[in-house]
DNA sequence: GAGCACTGC
């Protein structure tokens, strides 16, 4: 019934409206006061307040980097600190690299000169294991603070020790409206007010200033009654908009690549009735599988008479901002990331978004001029939701933090002062890993030298471990590749939806029957000799050359880590090779990877689908794995990467 | 026959 409605009917109006705001120049004072006077600021500003761009300048006008300190402003993710610090080093009339720079994994555009600098939150936890203090910086600006990523959670808290013990250090938290109190109640502790006047919650430890940004009104809409498909809606929705509304184009948020490539299609296929005289409609997809050059058409200008139609995962949310947005249509919905500690297994599941989540998606439509956001459920199922996402340290496996924290120096993790602390199941399933691995003893303790080696190495800690005792099975410059591989998180080949077949087929070739880690093995080694590191014979291959260079970086980076700790690394890819009986070679290599991820573990049924050794759990090969056969459900994506190849072992055990 | 949100050292 719903569905049949006619969309100004059905869409009944919010009672909220943001308001349209000024700059941050008129704050510039009172922002200077603040970080002079305490050592916590959170400054609240939305996107488009220049709070990242403006703030690192006036810190450094105003005598932040005299002494030779530095201003340190993190981002989540690399694309941000690069561009952002492009963005301020034009307006500081700079090159990067000079008074303003970033520093990102396997990228350093830093100088002796530099005092704004730009890094992700994770280079600079890397950063505190040489130096605890973090004592270069006199500032630290934690940027999209409240998108609670791992990172950002342990770097807060590790900042939170660290002004214990320099009360000169200057930190600034950005946040969101929703959780500003949150961050200030952390760092405040025992200090915070909660009977105080709002201006006064920080006691002497911090204070919280707002800042409003540079956003249109958006006029939100909600369905009266709830959609039964909704991306029939979505569908629906969109050609209501390009029938009524005026020009503008529309940003579609759903949760992953079918709904997508369906809502396209749909899109495609119902434009072609569109009366001739009207503008033309022209649908097109963004998610984080595609290559980068498929990405770009969504920033292409828009052509004349012709409306966009991007439909997105939720990297349009955070990650990705695309001008000339107008109309956000909502479907309420975002895979996330969820982890059965009883199990140990991390799957992705679409659920229901948060509060915060749903404003952030409203606000894509406000960015030009005023918009419109249309939400595929009822305002009723809006007042259910929950005011913000779980942190992902709430449903992560945390095995990794774990090691992260203790090669910080950081012991009693139960103690640790946690922004939000993992659940102890959490907890206690890490510690049972890391103790399993050989990382940690009876006390809890990093074990000499494999625990505080696995710690430094940056893979994940199975993966660690099975670096660490490659030596002993003669397989470490395999190994160092597989792990190189595996860390590009399955982007080894570039998709083709058109031509599955054939890409099937490519795949194949370098297909060996030991399974997906030996395989991985077999295309790197092509890339680096047949290939010679060329993009046309990826192309050919249906190889993703980025990702194929980047495995090189990571694997010489990984090798530079050994080295340090003084293990050799023997190369087995020219010379040696001849020597060595392959398949007893690739025998050792899949020992090799069982003294990691025993735990994942699991032996074949004759229906194909797979059981687990230790806990007999049913499960079914990832569809891009070579075990894959015959499957009814879906297989958690973690599992690809570490189960497979060990299988036939399984099978040798049992 | 069927699939993987996103980020990071």
């Amino acid at each position: 019934m719903a569905s049949e409605q006619d969309f100004s009917t059905s869409f009944i109006p919010a009672l909220y409206k943001p308001a349209s705001l000024l700059p941050i120049a008129r704050h510039k004072a009172s922002l200077l006061y603040l970080v002079e006077t305490y050592p916590v600021t959170i400054v609240v500003g939305q996107t488009g307040s220049g709070k990242t761009t403006q703030l690192p300048q006036y810190l450094h006008q105003a005598g932040w980097c005299e002494d030779g300190k530095l201003i340190a402003v993190t981002q989540p993710r690399r694309v941000a600190a690069t561009t952002v610090a492009t963005r301020v080093a034009e307006e500081m009339r700079c090159k990067v690299g000079e008074a303003v720079g970033y520093s990102i994994r396997f990228e350093d555009l830093t100088s002796a000169e530099t005092r704004v600098k730009f890094l992700t939150d994770g280079m600079l936890l890397r950063e505190a294991l040489v130096d605890p203090l973090l004592s270069r910086y006199s500032v630290i600006m934690v940027d999209e603070a409240h998108e609670r990523s791992l990172s950002t959670d342990v770097l807060l808290g590790i900042l939170k020790k660290i002004i214990k013990k320099r009360p000169e250090l200057r930190i600034i938290v950005s946040s969101a409206t929703l959780q500003a109190e949150e961050f200030l109640k952390f760092f405040a502790g025992d200090e915070y007010q909660p009977d105080a006047e709002p201006a006064d919650l920080g006691g002497k430890v911090g204070r919280i200033i707002s800042l409003e940004g540079r956003m249109y009104p958006v006029d939100t809409l909600f369905l009266e009654a709830p959609a039964e498909d909704y991306v029939e809606r979505a569908v629906k929705t969109v050609f209501d908009i390009h029938n009524q509304e005026e020009e503008g184009d529309i940003l579609v948020f759903l949760t992953g690549r079918e709904e997508i490539d369906r809502t396209i299609q749909l899109v495609s296929e119902r434009a072609a009735s569109l009366h001739p005289k009207t503008p033309s409609l022209l649908p097109l997809p963004l998610y984080a599988g595609l290559t980068t050059d498929q990405q770009m058409y969504v920033f292409e200008p828009t052509p004349q008479n012709t409306r966009k139609v991007i439909v997105s995962t939720n990297i349009a949310e955070a990650s990705v901002t695309i001008d000339g947005i107008v109309y956000v249509i909502d479907c309420g919905f975002a895979k996330l990331r969820a982890y059965d500690p009883s199990t140990g297994i991390e799957t992705l599941t679409a659920v229901p978004i948060s509060k915060a989540s749903a404003t952030q998606r409203a606000g894509r439509a406000g960015r030009t001029r005023p918009g419109k956001c249309f939400r595929l459920y009822t305002q009723t199922t809006h007042e259910q939701l929950p005011e913000a996402t779980v942190p992902e340290i709430q449903r992560s496996n945390i095995a990794p933090i774990v090691m992260q924290l203790k090669a910080l120096g950081i012991d009693n993790i139960v103690r640790f002062d946690f922004l939000t602390s993992p659940p102890a199941e959490l907890v206690i399933r890490a510690f049972e890993l890391l103790f399993s691995l050989g990382a940690v003893d009876d006390y809890a303790k990093l074990t000499k030298p494999l625990g505080t080696r696995m710690a430094e190495l940056a893979v994940e800690p199975m993966m660690a471990k099975v670096l660490l005792a490659a030596p002993m099975f003669k397989c470490l410059s395999e190994i160092l590749t597989i792990a190189a591989m595996v860390s590009l998180q399955g982007t080894v080949w570039v998709q083709d939806h058109d031509n599955k077949k054939a890409a099937e087929s490519h795949r194949r070739k370098f297909a060996v029957e030991e399974g997906d880690h030996l395989t991985y093995l077999n295309v790197y080694q092509a890339f680096v000799t047949k290939g010679k590191k060329d993009s046309k014979w990826c192309r050919d291959h249906l190889l993703n050359y980025r990702a194929l260079l980047r495995a090189v970086s990571i694997r010489g980076q990984l090798k530079r880590y050994l080295e340090r700790f003084g293990i050799q690394v023997e190369e087995t890819l020219s010379s040696r090779q001849e020597t060595v009986d392959p398949t007893r070679q690739a025998q050792q290599i899949q020992r090799c990877l069982t003294t990691g991820y025993f735990a994942h573990a699991a032996k074949m049924q004759p229906d194909g689908t797979f059981k687990t050794v230790s806990g007999g759990l049913t499960l079914h090969a990832h569809p891009s794995s070579l075990m894959f056969v015959s499957i009814m459900s879906t297989f958690p994506s973690s599992l690809n990467t570490g189960l497979l190849t060990l299988l036939r072992i399984g099978k040798q055990i049992g």
